[in-house]
DNA sequence: AGCACGCCGACT
DNA sequence: GTCGGCGTGCTC
């Protein structure tokens, strides 16, 4: 006998899980993972559609239990059936369930934007619905008598209003809608944002430089082979900032769409502007649609719906835009491909890289993958030959990159300089500004100060939910950027008493007030998660700047990417090395990433245009690699690091992440893994590392440790996961204990 | 979501 | 007793 597991509907919380059916005699050979089945569901047996996500020969219910599937639909299964099959695939990659990746990769709620816009309306005259309510306001009648008083006061109710919150039974319904006194209507409100839209269309197809075409040449070589094991290599385009990336991505997408294909454009959300996205649409119209995170479930819908239907053939979005259903999928752009963004935090936590890659192997498509900086993972790839390397070198309009002076604040320390701003980049700030240039100053970090701390006994204040450090804000209040809890500032140490209390490092708040003071007749700018939290704002700091309307804009990374400014001749990143102790093994990598980025933001005019970094270690390699813009000398150092460490790209590193409420729970449990896995006999080659507590070790009072496990081979990761949730699910004491693996 | 079941007040 | 809403919980 068969069995299946079937997911009966995605947009039903209540059903977040599979549902076994039995596969009937005739139906086994059609009944595939992936395929969209007819099944009988509930007490009324009423047909639902349903996704077969799971096969097996065994089953551990009753089988009395059990219903049997109705039909195989052979029609409908390709589109989403292949999405599933993804699921299964990212299932087994990232240690998720498989309602987790369906739900990742099938967003689709069917006819959404209907149902949310439902309401209920009045239809009665208030003296009706109050003779109505005099009828019933006795005693029983309880749920009539809420919706009564709530239509008294308002024209309409939302559905969701009335149903939830005034507890709104069909019985109810029915008795409104037979007396006349009120009824459910669909109110379609579509809304989308407008990002242009067709009206721009220009059709401007601008002419290619010879590196650039040499560039797209090879890249359209590389995807005409067409490998008999159904081997297709995917592509890593590495060209430095302002390269022009953009076009020959262009170039490639119409050649797909000429074959009547369509095209998958992933860009980090940061960078999903209206520049960007004008510039698809200027190029290929109504053709393009756009997903991003701001958008409703409605528009969400609509979008994806235009591409099943053949509406529209390039999506652009962030990396959930990798789950766009096309009938016929030709190629996957991922630009930026070493962005962190791309990386998933919910379970499965799948990288859009890897999974782009599965996807174009299963629909038979291509990928290209765009980055000045790349990952060690994909430059890696490249260098075994897995990926082809297309490097396209020299700057679009510019010869030479920005001479980047390294300054040693250690020294500026020791000289008593006890600024934010070292005395060279004071100096060049005011010939910059005396020029009639801009100037671009850059922190890693967002918000005010760090932390407030005690410099007299060094205590930390933190936040009692989250175990954060605190941030102080100009405002006189300290926050927990993860969970937003407020509390005023301290004006003595609770621990010791001491008056010496406050923030030291540096936010962009206190950088701004520095360069005030230092050039009072400057105007300034700045960027940062609080100046850009409205709708828009981002843009309008940007594209103010770049009419030259100030003469300084400070920011966090946020002001590294994108747009180009040709009137910035100086970039100073203020403390080059705050990302280096930050994203564990990764620190050199974002470091260089950044850096080499923010350098490539001077003299992208015809000015000439230097940079600065100020940091406390400037001998590391990321730093003096990014001063030079060398990324092979970077990638060579960085890699060794990584092999002498067992890191990843050199190895693969699993973490076991675990939460729970009970700290004292979680430690006994997390212990009681890592005893099992060592009882498991496993390699020497395994190394297990913790638990420890992680990064952030509680989050809205909720405790989080770690577990590492590293081997060279990601199979041997795949077995001890597999063994571990088999253990977790058979013994006691992990009921209160959430598990999450991620690869890293 | 949709459906049935058990509960409870009201009425014959 | 019985009738008919109401609230709850389950759906392989």
């Amino acid at each position: 006998m068969l069995y299946a597991q079937v997911i009966v509907d995605i947009s039903q919380e209540a059903l977040d899980h599979t549902f076994s059916y039995i596969v009937p005699e005739e139906m086994t050979g059609a009944v595939f993972i992936g395929a969209v089945v007819r099944i009988p569901f509930g007490r009324g047996d009423r047909e639902r559609k349903g996704y077969v996500v799971d096969l097996s020969d065994t089953c551990t219910l009753p089988p009395q239990m059990l219903k049997e599937i109705r039909e195989v639909c052979t029609r409908e299964s390709t589109g989403d059936g292949r999405l599933i099959a993804l699921a299964g695939w990212m299932k087994e990659t990232y240690g998720s369930t498989m309602f987790q990746a369906s739900r990742t990769v099938l967003p689709v709620r069917e006819k959404v934007e209907t149902r949310q816009a439902r309401i209920l309306v009045r239809l009665a005259d208030p003296q009706v619905i109050t003779e109505q309510l005099e009828k019933y306001s006795s005693s029983r009648y309880r749920a009539r008598t809420r919706i009564l008083q709530a239509l008294l006061t308002q024209e309409s109710i939302p559905w969701a209003a009335a149903s939830r919150e005034l507890g709104m039974t069909p019985g109810v319904l029915t008795y409104l809608t037979e007396n006349g006194l009120a009824e459910v209507r669909t109110e379609i409100s579509q809304g989308l944002i407008d990002y242009g839209g067709q009206e721009t269309k220009k059709n401007t197809a601008p002419e290619l430089t010879e590196n650039q075409r040499a560039a797209l040449n090879q890249i359209l070589e590389e995807f005409a082979v067409t490998d008999p094991r159904g081997l297709r290599r995917p592509v890593l385009l590495q060209g430095v900032t302002g390269s022009g990336k953009t076009l020959i991505y262009m170039e490639v997408i119409e050649r797909v769409l000429a074959a009547g294909r369509q095209v998958i454009v992933l860009i980090p959300e940061i960078a999903l502007t209206y520049q960007t996205v004008n510039r698809f649409y200027a190029r290929f119209g109504s053709r393009v649609s756009v997903l991003n995170s701001r958008m409703s479930r409605g528009e969400r819908y609509e979008q994806l719906r235009r591409a099943r239907d053949g509406e529209s053939s390039v999506m652009v979005g962030p990396r959930s835009a990798l789950f766009t259903p096309f009938p016929d999928l030709g190629l996957i752009i991922i630009d930026e491909e070493h962005e962190t963004t791309y990386k998933s935090e919910q379970s499965p936590r799948y990288h859009a890289r890897e999974t782009a890659v599965q996807r174009a192997l299963m629909e038979d498509a291509r990928v290209l993958l765009g980055s000045a900086t790349p990952s060690l993972e994909a430059y890696s790839r490249a260098m075994e030959g897995t990926y082809r390397l297309v490097r396209m070198d020299a700057r679009y309009g510019v010869f030479t990159l920005p001479p980047v002076k390294i300054v040693d604040m250690r020294q500026e320390f020791r000289k008593g300089n006890r600024s934010i701003l070292s005395r060279t980049l004071q100096q060049e700030l005011a010939d910059c500004l005396e020029h009639g240039n801009q100037a671009m100053l850059f922190l890693n970090r967002r918000g005010y100060a760090a932390f407030v701390s005690c410099r007299n006994c060094g205590e930390v204040i933190k936040c009692p939910h989250c175990d954060v450090a605190l941030s102080e804000h100009n405002n006189g209040r300290m926050i927990c950027h993860y969970c937003g809890y407020e509390t005023p500032r301290l004006t003595v140490c609770p621990v010791c008493g001491s008056p010496h209390i406050g923030g030291f490092k540096a936010g962009t708040q206190q950088v701004e007030k520095t360069v005030r003071d230092l050039l009072p007749q400057s105007r300034i700018l700045r960027m940062d998660y609080d100046t850009t939290r409205t709708k828009g704002s981002y843009e309008k700091i940007l594209s103010s700047f770049a009419r030259h309307e100030a003469d300084i804009l400070i920011g966090t990374q946020m002001i590294v990417k994108g747009h180009d400014f040709p009137d910035v001749t100086l970039v100073g990143a203020l403390a080059a090395d705050l990302s280096l102790g930050s994203d564990g093994f990764r620190g050199a990598e974002r470091t260089y990433q950044l850096l080499a980025q923010a350098a490539g933001r001077a003299g992208r005019g015809s000015k000439e245009g230097k940079a600065l970094f100020q940091t406390y270690h400037p001998e590391h390699y990321s730093i003096r690699a990014a001063a030079r813009q060398d990324y092979e000398a970077f990638y060579n150092e960085e890699m060794s690091f990584r092999s002498l460490m067992d890191y990843p790209p050199a190895a693969h590193l699993m973490a076991v992440l675990g939460s729970c409420a009970d700290q004292d729970q979680l430690t006994l449990a997390m212990n009681c893994l890592r005893m099992f896995i060592g009882k498991l006999h496993p390699p020497a080659s395994l190394h297990v590392i913790g638990p420890a507590p992680a990064a952030v070790e509680k989050v809205r009072d909720v405790y989080y440790r770690v577990l590492y496990l590293k081997h060279a081979q990601a199979s041997a990761l795949d077995a001890v996961r597999e063994r571990l949730d088999r253990y977790i699910a058979m013994n006691e004491g992990f009921e209160d204990i959430t598990i999450q693996y991620d690869m890293q």
